[in-house]
DNA sequence: AAAAATACTTAAGCTTACTTAAAAATTAAT
DNA sequence: ATTAATTTTTAAGTAAGCTTAAGTATTTTT
C-alpha cells in the first residue's frame, strides 16, 4: 500500500481515537494538507479496497482491515520515536518528523527488532501507547488533560498530544516532559487557564495547551 | 526530489564506479527494473534539472550536482547498513533491503547523528566506503577481486560487492565475511575458477562470485 | 421553515512515473 | 560495406494522487 493510503488511514484512526470525531473527508483533508476533493476520491478508492466504509456525506469509518493497517503504521511511528529518542540527542519535534517518514519504509521484521531492542516498550516519548505486533493496545489510559485537573493536586505528565514544533519547544523550555511532576496551583475556570508549578517555576497555560497535556494524579 | 529520481541517479553512479560503464538508458533501466523507454524519459527530465548530461544515443553522465545527490543517497544507505548491522541481528541481505528503503526518508541531520554514533565509520558491513557529509570518499581502495588474486597468498576480505540474496547466504554459510582471512590455494585460470581455504575448509568459486569478492593482500 | 452559509461531491485537468508498440539510430556480423 | 540484429527513442496510453471550479447536499442561522 502506498504512503498516501497509509497516511489517510492513519489520519482517520487518530481522529477517531483522539478528540471528537468529525471524520468526514473535509476534516481528514485538513489534517493531511490536501483538498477535500482529493479526500473524497481517496475515500471511495479505499472503500473498494475494504479499508473503510464510505457513504456520501457520511462520516468515514475504518473497517477492521483499515484499523489494523492504521495501527501497524502507528506502531512503527511510535517505535521509531522511542528508538530515536533513546539513541540520539534530538528534539521531540525532530524525532516526530523523522518517524513520520520512516514509518512507511519499515518492514514488520525491523519494527520487531526495534521493539525487542527497547524491551517492548508500551509508550513512546510523548506517552502515546505503542500497539503490539498484532495491532493491539493493551494499556489503559486513565490520564486526564490539565484543563480538567484539580486545583492543589500533584500530577505526573503522561502525554504530550501534539506534533506542533512551537508546542514542543515550549514544553522543553519549561520542563514539561513525559514523566515529570507538576502541581496544578490554580484553575481559572472562567478564563480557561491553568496555573502550574514546575520545579519552583510558575507557568500559566491557556486552553490551547492544557488540552494537549495529559496527566495522572499522584495519590 | 523523488525516490524515483534518487534511485535513477544512484544507479548511474554505481554503474560508473563499479564495473565497466554502459550507462546508456537501457542498462540503467535493467538495473532499476523499468522499461528503457521510461529510462530515456527520466534521463531527459533529469537533464533539464541539471542532474546529468543527456545526448541522444550517448552514455548518461552525471553532473557535479547529480553526483552529489547520488553520493548523499549512497551515504545514507551505507550508514543505515552499518547502523542496523551494529544494532540488530539481521542478515546482510535483510539489512540491505531495509537500507534501500530508509535511504530515501532520512534527513541529513539524522544521517549525521547515525554517523556520529558509529564514530564516523569509513566502511559499511560490505566493505563499501561511506561518503562523508560533503559527499566525498576519502579512502583509497587498493583491493583486488578474488579472480585476480595470486595463488598461494593470504588475503583479507575487504568487500562483498553484491545485493543478491543467494550470494550473501553463500558467503555467510562459508564464513566469507568482511575482515575475514582467506588463502587463495589455487587459480584455475582456464576454467576461471578459484580455490580458497577458509578456516580449514576448501571452497571452489566460479567467476560469478570471485568478481564480487574483493580482498587485500596480507604482507 | 426558508434562506444563507458551509461542506461534500463531481468533473475536468495536471504531473509523475511508469507501460507497450512502433520508428529510428546505432552496433555487430557477414 | 551492406545487411541484420540490437538498442534507443518517440508516441500513445495508463494509474495514482493531487488540483481548481462548479454543482449539490447538508447545516446553521434567523
Amino acid at each position: 500500500m502506498s504512503i498516501a493510503i497509509e497516511n489517510f488511514v492513519k489520519a482517520i484512526y487518530k481522529n477517531n481515537s483522539n478528540d471528537a470525531k468529525d471524520t468526514k473527508p473535509g476534516n481528514i483533508a485538513k489534517k493531511l494538507g490536501i483538498s477535500s476533493a482529493a479526500a473524497t476520491d481517496m475515500a471511495k478508492k479505499l472503500a473498494v479496497k475494504d479499508l473503510l466504509h464510505y457513504q456520501k456525506y457520511q462520516e468515514l469509518q475504518l473497517t477492521e482491515k483499515g484499523k489494523k493497517m492504521a495501527l501497524n503504521v502507528v506502531r512503527k511511528h511510535r517505535l521509531w520515536e522511542a528508538f530515536l529518542f533513546k539513541m540520539f540527542d534530538m528534539s521531540l519535534h525532530d524525532i516526530h518528523k523523522e518517524a513520520e517518514l520512516l514509518e512507511h519504509q519499515t518492514s514488520d521484521l525491523l519494527a520487531d527488532k526495534i521493539s525487542a531492542y527497547l524491551g517492548h516498550p508500551k509508550f513512546d516519548p510523548h506517552g502515546d501507547p505503542i500497539p503490539n505486533a498484532n495491532g493491539e493496545i493493551t494499556t489503559i489510559d486513565t490520564s486526564i488533560s490539565l484543563a480538567n485537573a484539580e486545583e492543589g493536586k500533584y500530577y505526573v505528565i503522561s502525554r504530550l498530544m501534539s506534533d506542533d514544533k512551537e508546542f514542543f519547544e515550549f514544553c522543553a523550555h519549561h520542563k514539561l516532559k513525559y514523566g515529570h511532576e507538576v502541581l496544578v496551583s490554580k484553575q481559572f475556570k472562567n478564563n480557561k487557564m491553568t496555573e502550574l508549578s514546575v520545579e519552583n517555576n510558575t507557568i500559566l497555560l491557556n486552553q490551547d495547551f492544557t488540552t494537549l497535556i495529559y496527566v495522572n494524579a499522584i495519590n
